[in-house]
Order: C-alpha cells, then sequence, then structure tokens
RNA sequence: GCCCCUAUAGCUCAGUUGGUUAGAGCAGCGGACUCUUAAUCCGCGUGUCCCAGGUUCGAGUCCUGGUGGGGGCACCA
C-alpha cells in the first residue's frame, strides 16, 4: 500500500531522529507526577494558591500525546492528552536544551507523538492553565496521522462547536484505536462498561455467591434456543461447539452443592447482526438455591438499581428521549396482560389455532410450523415489547418457550418465568428452574421432535450428562440470565451494541487487490 | 437472504440539466512570528471521485453488476 505524503514526512521525521542521536521509541520508564486533570486540579486548589506572594511553582512530570501545536517564533503552544483530559504546554526556545526547540521540536515532532513534559505549572495570559516545560521528551513517534477535530468553545454562549468531527461508523469501529484516542467520550462509555460489571461482581459477592468459570467449548450445546458456531479438536478428532448459554453446566454446580454460582462470559451465537446483535455476546447467568423467580426478580430490582445509582448517582437513567427510572419496585405484568393492554386479545386458554387466527387478523404472517407459544411471543415481540421504555417485568410465560424452566406452582400450562424489559427490548431473563428429571427430560424430548420438524435452533441431541446430574437431585434454584452488552447500552445511552463493543464484528477489510487470483482478504495492511 | 440509504484529498464536505484543468476548510509542505488556542500572515493541491463493465463526442454526475458501511426486514426463548 502506498503511503499518503504524510506518512512519507513522518517517516523522514522518524530517520531524522536517529540521525540526531534521538530513539524514537525509548525504552526507559517515563514516571509522572500528574495526569493533566490532576495538574490542574493541583493549581486550583486554593488551599496552596500557586499565584499568592512567594509561593514555590509546582513542578509536573507529565506525559501524553500532542494535539495541535501552534508555533510563534521561537515560542510555542501545544496541547497533550492523557487518559484524564488535556493540558496546554508552553514551549519556549530559551527555556529547553541548547538547539532543540528548532532542530527537533519544531521539525521532527508532529502531532499525534507521545511526549513527556516536565515543568511548572502557571496561567497564561488568556487564563489557561498550562505547563511551563523545561524539558520534552519524545517517547513515542507516531507515523500515521490522526484525524484531526477542533474543538471550540463559544465565549458568549458558552456552545462549543466541533469542526471534522470523525463520525463515518466504518472508521471508527474498524479502527476503534483511532476513535478512542480522538474520542475521550467512547472511552467513558467503556469506562462506565467496566464499572458497571466490577458493581455487578461487587454485588453478588457480597452475597457470597461463587463466581466460577465453565466451558466455552462444549461438545453439547443448550440452554438457549440457538445456532452455535462449531468447530474441531484435532487431537481428540472431535466436534465441538462454541458455548451458546452457561446455563446447563451452572446448574450441575448446584447439584454439586454451591448455593450460589454465577458467571460472566462471553457466548456465542450463529445468526444475523442488528444494532442489538453481536455474534458474540457478554452474558452473566445466576443461579441460587432454595429461591425462586419472584425472589429473583426482587434481586434483579435491587442490582439494577445499584448499577444505575453507582454510574449515576440517581436511579434516573437517560435513554434517548426517556429517562428510564430504575428506582425498585419495577412494574410487574404477566404476559397475557400485557398482549390483553396493546392488542384488546384475551389468548390465555385459547387454542393453538384461535391465537394463529387473531395473529392473522393483527397482520402477522403465520405459518403451519408455529406453535402455540411461537405465536404467542410473536404477537408480544411485535405489539408489546417495544413499547415497554420502563423497566418493567414480563411474568409467566407459556411452558412451549421455556424447556428449562419449573411449570406454574398455580397456573396450568405456564412456567415460573420473567424477562425483564427496558428500552423496548430485553435485558433479563428468569425461571424457577426445572429440577424435576423426568419432566426435563420430556421437554428435551420435545425439543428433539421440534429439531426433526425442522425447527434448526432446538436443540437436537438430550443432554443425557445433564439429566444425570438432575437425577442425583437439584435443589430448587432461581436462575437469572443478563445481556450485559445491552445493559450496558440502556447504562450508558447508546444507540448500537457496536457503541459498547470495542471491537464489534466486521466483515474483513480488503486490501490491494493485485490481479493475481490471490485471496482477496487481507484484513489488517 | 431481501429492501432502502450511502461511498469525492489524511479528516469534514461542495461539485449545476452529463461539458473540457474536480474545489473549500482543517491537516500537510516552504517561509515569518517569544502568550497561542479552529493561532495569524504569505506561498504550494497532495486525488484509483469505492471497484468492474456499459451508454455517450464527453461520466464524479446516467445505467447494470459488485464491494464496504449504516438503517430496516428476516433471523434472534
Amino acid at each position: 500500500m502506498s503511503l499518503t505524503e504524510q506518512e512519507l514526512v513522518r517517516r523522514q521525521h522518524l530517520d531524522a531522529l536517529r540521525e540526531a542521536g534521538i530513539d524514537p521509541y525509548p525504552a526507559a520508564e517515563w514516571e509522572t507526577t500528574h495526569h493533566a486533570a490532576d495538574a490542574l486540579a493541583a493549581y486550583s486548589d486554593e488551599a496552596n494558591d500557586p499565584e499568592a506572594e512567594g509561593t514555590e511553582p509546582i513542578q509536573v512530570r507529565i506525559a501524553g500525546r500532542m494535539q495541535t501545536k501552534r508555533v510563534m517564533g521561537k515560542a510555542a503552544f501545544f496541547h497533550v492528552a492523557d487518559e484524564s483530559g488535556t493540558i496546554q504546554v508552553y514551549a519556549r526556545r530559551d527555556d529547553l536544551e541548547d538547539g532543540w526547540y528548532n532542530a527537533v521540536f519544531k521539525k521532527l515532532l508532529d502531532p499525534g507523538d507521545w511526549l513527556g513534559i516536565e515543568g511548572t505549572l502557571f496561567r497564561t495570559r488568556m487564563g489557561e492553565v498550562s505547563v511551563h516545560a523545561s524539558r520534552i521528551v519524545l517517547l513515542s513517534k507516531s507515523l500515521k496521522p490522526l484525524p484531526v477535530e477542533k474543538t471550540v468553545t463559544d465565549e458568549e454562549t458558552g456552545e462549543t462547536r466541533t469542526f471534522n468531527e470523525v463520525t463515518d461508523p466504518d472508521f471508527r469501529y474498524r479502527q476503534r484505536y483511532a476513535d478512542l484516542a480522538l474520542h475521550p467520550e467512547v472511552r467513558d462509555v467503556f469506562k462506565k462498561r467496566a464499572r458497571m460489571l466490577r458493581t455487578i461482581r461487587d454485588f453478588l459477592d457480597s452475597r457470597d455467591y461463587v463466581e466460577v468459570e465453565t466451558p466455552a467449548l462444549q461438545p453439547l450445546y443448550g440452554g438457549a434456543a440457538a445456532r452455535p458456531f462449531t468447530t474441531h479438536h484435532n487431537a481428540l478428532d472431535m466436534p465441538l461447539f462454541l458455548r451458546i448459554a452457561d446455563e446447563l453446566y451452572l446448574k450441575r454446580l448446584l447439584v454439586g452443592g454451591f448455593e450460589g454460582v454465577y458467571e460472566i462470559a462471553k457466548d456465542f451465537r450463529n445468526e444475523g447482526l442488528s444494532r442489538f446483535h453481536n455474534p458474540e455476546f457478554t452474558m452473566l447467568e445466576l443461579y441460587v438455591a432454595f429461591r425462586d423467580y419472584d425472589w429473583m426478580m426482587r434481586l434483579v430490582e435491587s442490582m439494577l438499581e445499584r448499577i444505575a445509582t453507582d454510574l449515576h448517582g440517581t436511579t434516573d437513567v437517560t435513554w434517548g428521549e426517556h429517562t428510564l427510572s430504575f428506582a425498585a419496585p419495577f412494574r410487574r405484568l404477566p404476559i397475557f396482560e400485557a398482549i390483553a393492554d396493546k392488542t384488546g386479545h384475551h389468548l390465555r386458554g385459547k387454542t393453538r389455532d384461535e391465537v394463529a387466527e387473531i395473529a392473522r387478523q393483527l397482520g402477522l404472517e403465520v405459518d403451519g410450523s408455529m406453535g402455540l407459544g411461537k405465536l404467542i411471543d410473536e404477537i408480544f415481540g411485535e405489539f408489546v415489547e417495544p413499547h415497554l421504555i420502563q423497566p418493567t417485568f414480563i411474568t409467566d410465560y407459556p411452558v412451549e418457550l421455556s424447556p428449562l424452566a419449573k411449570r406454574h406452582r398455580t397456573e396450568e400450562g405456564l412456567v415460573e418465568r420473567f424477562e425483564l424489559i427496558a428500552g423496548g427490548k430485553e435485558l433479563c431473563n428468569a425461571f424457577s428452574e426445572l429440577n424435576d428429571p423426568l419432566d426435563q427430560r420430556q421437554r428435551f424430548e420435545d425439543q428433539v421432535t421440534l429439531a426433526k420438524e425442522g425447527d434448526d435452533e432446538a436443540t437436537n441431541t438430550v443432554d443425557e450428562d445433564y439429566l444425570r446430574a438432575l437425577e442425583y437431585g437439584m435443589p430448587p434454584a432461581a436462575g437469572l440470565g443478563v445481556g450485559i452488552d445491552r445493559l450496558a447500552m440502556v447504562m450508558t445511552n447508546q444507540p448500537s451494541i457496536r457503541d459498547v463493543l470495542l471491537f464489534p464484528l466486521l466483515r474483513p477489510e480488503t486490501g490491494e487487490q493485485p490481479d493475481n487470483g490471490e485471496s482477496p482478504l487481507a484484513p489488517y495492511m
């Protein structure tokens, strides 16, 4: 791939630096005393006013990426960005090592270079707290120019305007490193995501639930309805599946005597991509012995309340034009009531064919392969779910949809299950876990029948080992699954799952295509 | 898999009913400048107009096919 003029210029700078005896990629540690934000805070600390008579100037050593460079002959200003923010640096020829300013700083350093700066804090005539540099060290040379965005604050209105903002999603997702370097607010999203995960772990650990790890490579897949990725183990010469859920392994651990276990892990589902779906995604699963789905609703309320408060200081979370309230308790609504509210149709007790007719009346496409459960799910997904903006527990699903959930204690044909919907999307799925081994075997066999009838998401194998575990006796338990990515979307107000994944799945870039029949795929050049 | 939108300089974008040499700002290059902040001033345009065909005297512009990206549908307990 040919280099642009700007890339060539930077390579020339690199060569010139080496000729001048400056290592553009030095190994030695550059110990810092401050981040940019700390330095600014230190200066504005009124208890130690640095502008008061007789006060010693504050010495700082900082490190960061050079932003725009404004050279005015024998002095220059530039900003340096580190993880905390930016701070301006004032570099004067006569304050730096002899000849260095003209020969190195002006000619060979470029925006994007990583620099170490030593100096004292002062306030410029324009009022900006800055570092008056006594020493500037190149820490790492940048050979490829980052796009230049400039943000201006209008002094009268206080409004900020950004020029040349990089908005191309292709660029931002593919070159996430550049997106992050350019956009501190994108880094903030991922810091919030990390904090959310830490809150979840704190919350669960404080209840003495044990974080465990179960296989991602599985000889049989199960625990959800989804098509798996398949792979192959060479030494054992056997096919393996990437997990679509952790559920069946975690419940084996309840049999083994753990009373609370959870796992935060990637699941893999071989399905389409969308604003809400990535083929690999992060799932929290939690199983607690001797509890039921009612109890689990209260736990979820309490956990989400805490996540919202930790991230935002309040249970109110902005979601597009809405404000979601995660203050407990959340609304609870049986699925049949929810459907009746939105469509006027009471489906409880109706036969498969009656529901199919209603679905047709509502304008849904119905075909003969759709069972009662599937039809109800379709109606719910089309007419109810998108309208559930505030956090809402939808409860008591038809048994056909839930082969791993316990039958409802009083309602025939239903299971003790809930989903939490917020922002019009499913965030959690939970139930009182089915622990009757004989009922479980029957439901697995029903799934196998569905698979044979052509449902390519039904599991086509009975997991005999799981049934063996259940036969030893699994305590009654409540189980929960939380889509961490979707929760992160809601908690950080991001419209696409790609905005809460550092590296969402994209097609590989096609490289330069020499007309020689070689592979067109050259992802990273 | 289907439908719609979209692709022009490193970045953000303009480009007329098809018209001859494809432009602007920022970035970059050369020069001036010791408190600037989209620094300013003087000079310089750096391009596979996503790709491949086609229509035409002539295509960035129109047509067909393809590729990347976005949105929607389908799929997704």
